[in-house]
DNA sequence: TTCATGGTATTATAATATGATACTTGAAGC
DNA sequence: GCTTCAAGTATCATATTATAATACCATGAA
């Protein structure tokens, strides 16, 4: 094992990155057997990386237990992180004022292969932790943020990825059937936003704007997350919306550099 | 080089680190002989390693320029980060409804050395940007943050802590004599909290309240930063802190495992 | 054109990571 | 209180793996 390519891929680089990857939600401590069985190295093998991960200082162990877990650094990588974005710097200052306007959670999404990935989140009301943080991947094509930046795609595009992009049942609500995601996403090339309801979480409606890129394409978007308990279609419509999508349109995102899209080492 | 310790030191997998590390504020996008100078790794090296992260999805490359930047992986981290940490979840809707019931920026801070780090921010004025993006880490002796959570350790600590903790000049108004620093430190022993005045941005004011562990020590604390151009010393001490400290007050970290202090592989 | 710089590819070499094994610790069970 | 087991730690001979020198190929400047 180990040999994916040859000679210009680094085997144990690569290995200790599969240690920081068997942290997430639902593993956020581990043992270094624990590490040894999510990762699929051997025990030998996770010792020395675990090892050196702690020693450079991107693991804290537990001098008691002995377990591992995420160290500041991870937080000062996503530190990092927002300088390099040149979408972040000058949206956050409008999504502030977005939030203080409409007194809703709003997040920044950015499309992620096929997944968006929220990049900033400003909440204002008290609401699940997941939402409140930032990092989180979801599928595209369960969310208000993926739909409406698909929709800013060229109709192949859009086809292919309501056909193949994954989707996950996260509610009972959540939508499973292609052709309804379709419609969805269709209307949002209509109208220029997008709206879903119940997709991560019951009760809860999405509204999300593209933000267009050079060429049209919209590589980010401005959602915002609101309770379908205090909230109709229609005054989202009339009292959110414009102001969202005001915000998403004065941020132009000059040269947008591609991301998540890998370029072939090979090319 | 490259020998650090042995057999259970990687070589390999810390040099792909440094190759991270080398990303900071003012380095955002690196070309190859621009991380070979930033790391001290040669040329060969520099390409291996930087195309083990590429392909393993660590960094973006710009097709074009071919230079790299941090990838939505970067985010992803701070997601799994938060977590971990057993702090954030009980903090963030308490965090929420003080922004919202005082309507100014607060934020979550962590001790990490001598240096202490925004965990969790909620923006709510227009600022400069770096204050309102987690994972920023700072001299702990030139926070209030830092201030208020160093007064709750025992006297020895503390004058260890003022003497020898590293400060840094931000402003024409940073506290360079530990002298000062030492008097507000004491003060806030005394007091329960801490205010700084102009340390990190002119004419910035900023107040915290440690969260104490379980022996009292505390590894973070409710901190706000306000504009010495809206807020007196006065209005400060009699409208924000009690709101401040009695948020900082109701967190209890529990068991909050000790953060950012090795546990020295080699005991 | 030539030169210089920065990125890419190849290769022989040995240094480095490997993983089997043995040792230590501590908690669970009897 | 003793045994057992699981989990963490340490060691070491081996060859696999990373290395770094070099050559190659673009691109842009002089």
């Amino acid at each position: 094992m180990t040999t994916k390519q040859n000679t210009l891929f680094v085997g144990s680089l690569a290995k200790g990155l599969r240690l920081l990857r068997a942290f997430d939600e639902s593993h956020t401590e581990l043992s270094l057997s624990d590490l040894a069985h999510r990762s699929g190295l051997d025990k030998s093998a996770t010792q020395r990386l675990a090892n050196t991960l702690h020693v450079e200082g991107m693991l804290d162990k537990d001098p008691v237990t002995r377990r591992f877990r995420p160290s500041h650094a991870w937080l000062q990588m996503a530190y990092a992180y927002y300088w390099s974005d040149p979408l972040v710097g000058q949206t956050i200052p409008k999504l502030i004022s977005l939030s203080q306007e409409i007194g809703e959670t709003v997040n920044l999404a950015e499309m992620s292969g096929d997944h968006i990935i929220y990049v900033s989140r400003l909440p204002c009301k008290r609401t699940y932790f997941a939402a409140t943080i930032i990092g989180r991947r979801l599928p595209a094509l369960s969310t208000s943020a993926g739909r409406a930046m698909l929709a800013t795609f060229p109709e192949a595009e859009r086809i292919a990825a309501v056909d193949n992009w994954p989707i996950i049942q996260f509610t009972p609500s959540t939508t499973l059937d292609r052709n309804n995601i379709r419609g969805s996403v269709e209307r949002a090339v209509h109208d220029g936003f997008a709206i879903s309801t119940g997709q991560m979480i019951l009760n809860e409606i999405g509204v999300a704007a593209p933000i267009a890129g050079h060429d049209g394409r919209a590589l980010a978007a401005v959602q915002c997350s609101v309770s379908a308990h205090t909230w109709t279609h229609e005054q989202i419509i009339s009292d959110l919306l414009p102001r969202i999508q005001d915000t998403a349109n004065s941020i132009s995102p000059s040269f947008q550099a591609q991301r998540g899209f890998y370029c072939d080492p090979a090319s």
